[in-house]
DNA sequence: CGTATGACGTGCA
DNA sequence: GTGCACGCCATAC
């Protein structure tokens, strides 16, 4: 089980119409200050089994999406996520 | 093994 | 409140 295997489990774990910052999966992950780490792996790994759009900023920026930050809101607003 | 990269975070002007 | 610079960890080459 490697670093991003972890997180990409941590990012599966987070309910529909809740977010986790990068920070937040980092540290679940088992590397709180891998948080650096993280955003790396999810831009190389966007896994389609992974709600990574659940992922944002610790300041409650949207951070960034592959398939585009417009989604990625979107996807937010239909779960409930007060932006 | 060393260098470069990246969806970040914090501090300071 | 906004913008810039530095530090951080894991992965890829």
């Amino acid at each position: 089980m490697t670093f991003k295997e972890r997180v990409l489990t941590v990012v599966r774990t987070i309910p529909a119409g809740m977010v986790m910052s990068y920070k937040e999966v980092a540290l679940e992950a088992g590397s709180p200050r891998a948080y650096r780490a993280v955003g790396t792996i999810m831009a190389n790994n966007h896994d389609p089994t992974v709600p990574c759009h659940r992922v944002i900023a610790s300041d409650g920026s949207l951070g960034g999406y592959n398939r585009g930050i417009a989604f990625k809101k979107k996807l937010l607003e239909k779960e409930g996520v007060f932006l």
